[in-house]
DNA sequence: GTGAAAGCGCTAACAA
DNA sequence: TTGTTAGCGCTTTCAC
């Protein structure tokens, strides 16, 4: 509160060193050309005196700011429910912090904050955006692109190929529920469902997509869609087994649901696994371990892919203007793989 | 990628306006004492040249940055098991940026990030910082201290009272507790249990200490230390029916442990809330819900308590150097009260 | 290799 | 009420 003593500046550093203040500016960015005792003394000064530069008046020179936004666009309350969320921003700061770039976050709920967070973007406050929980129809990377600043998604967008210059991390949804699904077939089940996530989400189509990739002749009515919610897991498994009573299997889209639906089939006398096998998706692990059975899920590591967000991002920042720009690794897509991890409901 | 044309300065306003700098700026800044006719001919130049301030040159004169760092020291993973940490951080985003200031995420993990941090809040990037989830003895009140910047904390700090112009927000937790002990004590139980949080943090002593405000002749042997994770909850669990099979209430430092305790009652063959009943504290919407049965529990409005958080701060910032500050209200903690939800195991 | 000097875009005295 | 001007602290040519 007390306003503190005026930090020390180049020019103080300069004075206590003897030398210039463009000399101590080499020093302090790392820029060759200073000789070895020079070097040293402004290190010593910089040291005696505490100096730490001045970001603005750095950022107001060289236009770069080193900070990078990160665009939560989440209206419901999903993200809360979700360690997910959490584990993303790790991976991302450990990445940012590794690379001295700040991590500002924006958080989103309605078209109000969309115009604010536009209008901070246009503002050259950062030098890059990574956004997540992109829903279909999102107005969000119009924005962005309006503002013109390098961006790398979280999750496939579903504009996916529609624009250039798109670079993208996620999941192999698809290949991931694929495994999920061969697993059930292989302990023996053949009337297997599917509860899908809330299909204008990139990440519960392609796990459908996947669903179907192996149960290519499957029942309609063996698919009931959910919205990742536990809720929806419940709400689906009580229409499920009110159609499809044989069922011997459920995979679900996330383990949320597929904790609502263990909930649903234990209430329904179904013994899991031995009536019904369950298998989730995500990993996600309050919720997978401490389910009665614990969940035999498909994980997809999340801290790992909030890390590669940023490295992609803070590569694009790097090559800016270089000739390998336009030849570049261009739009690309990153996908990580999953694995399944066995407990006792599959 | 491709650098966009470089955007307008006050200088092009001006221009276009046919004013000067200054007289552009004043608009710009809501200050009054420019004449309407003048002024309305600013906000259109602005308008038609989509002029937006640069942060870092506005700052560099200011020395204000309208930018709040939110410092989350969470060695451990807990942070992720915990909707907590996005709850708060919700808070105090919608708070934050109802003032148009921004969030700077600053994640910690181990000393050499105490370190970064330490930097980074010196180096004057931030107007002040909000911090979480401290452990006792930790490292980053000092490094906060020594930056010299207005800070509040979530939580309440183990050194209260020791230092000086130390803000806080907490939940009652003291309060919480008493309120759960005593619904178990009208539940006509008597042989009542604690599994504490882990007891290097506030919030575990502070539940303690309601639990021993009701209960105070507990037999010691009811009251064991967990760490607030699912897998502690257990072991305190069994530790308890081991030592007190006889007991007929459990009152967990948090649903999570709760969680953990139901298994363990399930296991051997207790019923829940006929044999035993089973009260948590936090109200963590995913898992309360989920348990069987479902946990009766102390909710605590987290998100609430970011936005307070945000508010004392900005508060404290805007009455920075006024007479006030020295008589003002000081080191304050402000506590925020807690209700008892009942569902179904108590 | 090092220093002098010219800004980066803005705000805030101070004059007019 | 408005304009002029002097920096804020730093980087970066360009001379030396």
């Amino acid at each position: 509160m007390t306003d503190t003593v005026p930090r020390p500046t180049l020019e103080a550093v300069a004075a206590r060193a003897g030398v210039s203040r463009a000399t101590v500016s080499r020093v302090v960015n790392g820029s060759d050309g200073v000789r070895e005792r020079l070097a040293e003394r402004v290190r010593r000064a910089v040291e005696e005196l505490g100096y730490v530069p001045n970001q603005a008046a750095r950022s107001l020179v060289t236009k770069r700011h080193d900070a990078i936004a990160v665009i939560v666009a989440e209206p419901e309350t999903r993200v809360f429910a979700d360690p997910f969320f959490a584990r993303q921003l790790r991976g991302i700061s450990k990445e940012l912090t590794a690379h001295d770039n700040q991590l500002v976050l924006l958080l989103t709920e309605d078209r109000d904050d969309h115009a604010r967070v536009g209008r901070y973007l246009a503002g050259g406050h950062v030098d890059g955006a990574l956004v997540f929980s992109l829903h279909i129809d999102d107005p969000l990377p119009e924005l962005i692109q309006r503002a013109g600043l390098p961006t790398v998604y979280g999750g496939r967008p579903d504009w996916n190929g529609g624009r250039r210059g798109v670079s993208y991390v996620d999941s192999d949804n698809r290949g991931g529920a694929r495994d999920a699904v061969r697993h059930l077939l292989g302990l023996g089940r053949d009337r297997i469902a599917h509860i899908t996530g809330a299909l204008d989400q990139t990440a519960a189509v392609d796990r459908l997509d996947g669903f179907r990739d192996v149960m290519t002749d499957a029942d309609p009515r063996l698919v009931v869609e959910g919205d990742f919610t536990p809720a929806s897991g419940e709400r689906a498994m009580r229409r499920l087994l009110d159609r499809c009573p044989g069922l011997d299997a459920v995979f679900a889209g996330n383990d949320l649901m597929a904790a609502g639906a263990l909930r649903v089939l234990r209430e329904h006398g179904r013994r899991v696994p031995d009536d019904v096998a369950v298998v989730g998706f995500d990993d996600m692990l309050p919720i997978a371990e401490q389910t009665e059975p614990p969940l035999t899920t498909v994980r997809q590591d999340i801290e790992e892919m909030g890390r590669l967000m940023a490295r992609l991002l803070l590569r694009d920042l790097d090559r800016t203007g270089t000739p390998e720009e336009a030849a570049g690794a261009g739009p690309d897509g990153l996908i990580l793989p999953t694995t399944l991890i066995r407990r006792s409901s599959a």
